[in-house]
DNA sequence: CGAAATTTGTTCGTATGTATA
DNA sequence: TTATACATACGAACAAATTTC
């Protein structure tokens, strides 16, 4: 059984093989023949390329390449260090999710909207040398942005609210912990189940106000991943 | 449409309000009888809970609620906060061991002194609330300051040298990363071995200055303590 | 211990809604 | 406007893991 699981470890090795970043699956309906399954079954594979942030779902257009193929990761145990002060500005990020959600309790008290309004949700996942270094939750406060984020695609979130909206953010507070990966963390992060990640929560406000505008966090490899902050 | 988002609301709200870590939602089948629609769509509800890390899928079992739910009374104990710019100075730290080493090739490089040359070595244990949160070396560069340091027992090192040294530092950078405990961790910071630790670097250099005469390393709970910054 | 009941996991089929070209 | 493609929902069946008896 798990049909699905076969399907997507075929479907990645041809995206992989003769696929480039910006190409299109062919249509679920058509893998669903080829398969010779339920496009159900077509769906749940393509949501692990999804998952793994290979694809990105474009309603009504289809499913894209997102990045390139042959990124080997290196070695388990090579070493990085990341830079806190660029959380959430971090220009090697691609989107693999997105769209509007309800603002539960902790979202809408910060961003000072009522409960269950909507927000903007982006997950974005960040690589370092083709290997899963931490995927991100952002939440943004302002609907009236939807239709340019719409279309952020790769690079720093931060900059192109800049570049498109003349919106600039500024850092408010971060708060910090550690803790065991869940399933999903390991799934994205393509982590064994046995080392720690480190979780980010940082409030970013309207640069020169106290208005609250974008909340994210981060699930970062602690394996990876070492953060360093210069006073 | 897009019942599964109202019924994810819904169910969200129960859980932080009803719910604690640990307890199980009632069968998917009671739910989509309760919610008068299949169980797919109840699925497709709870995976956007497991998403967001609140709920956990145990086949043959049920759908777990794993975290606390954050705007829930906290019951004593349960989660601290901490202030990272304090780090090095913290009042509630006692010394457990002290004394004077070789320094290794890290340390000796950082405080550009001779390889094996001594330096004073201070642990402390940092308690909230009668817990060992964690656990400090402390290592000085400056061996002239052994017979004053000799006598610190409680409260802050810096406020301490600052008092009977008039030695002023200033922290320089903080490297940061999450890992499991070993057994001394585990002994020390009364822990399972199954939460992991953060573990924090950080050189201080004399107040205006390069020179870095203090570098400390820090293994704190996860589970106690989160950190906060704010910008 | 083993069988039955319970609960989640996967797959099929079908139908309709929504976004894009 | 129409056609295409992804998104959501219903119903049925069986598989796999766990608990209960």
């Amino acid at each position: 059984m798990r049909v699905y699981l076969d399907i997507a470890r075929h479907l990645e090795q041809e995206v992989r093989h003769y696929f480039q970043a910006g190409d299109y699956l062919p249509p679920e309906s058509k893998l669903a023949k080829k398969y010779d399954v339920n496009r159900h079954t077509v769906r749940r594979a393509i949501d692990e390329l999804v998952f793994t942030g290979l694809i990105e779902r474009q309603q009504g257009r289809g499913n894209m390449v997102v990045s390139q193929p042959y990124d080997y990761p290196l070695h388990a145990g090579a070493h990085f260090t990341d830079n806190l002060m660029e959380q959430g500005s971090l220009p090697t990020s691609q989107v693999i999710s997105r769209g509007l959600v309800a603002a539960n309790e902790k979202i809408a008290g910060m961003f000072g909207v009522e409960l269950e309004s909507q927000v903007i949700k982006l997950r974005t996942l960040r690589k370092i040398n083709g290997m899963p270094a931490s995927v991100i939750d952002h939440y943004l406060a302002d609907l009236h942005w939807w239709p340019v984020v719409k279309h952020f695609e790769v690079g720093s979130l931060h900059a192109f609210l800049k570049d498109k909206l003349d919106v600039h953010l500024t850092r408010k507070s971060t708060r910090l912990r550690a803790m065991m990966p869940k399933k999903t963390d390991c799934r994205l992060l393509q982590l064994s189940g046995k080392t720690p990640i480190m979780v980010f929560k940082t409030t970013n406000v309207i640069t020169g106000t106290d208005r609250i505008v974008e909340f994210s966090s981060s699930h970062t490899r602690s394996d990876l991943v070492e953060i360093v902050l210069e006073h």
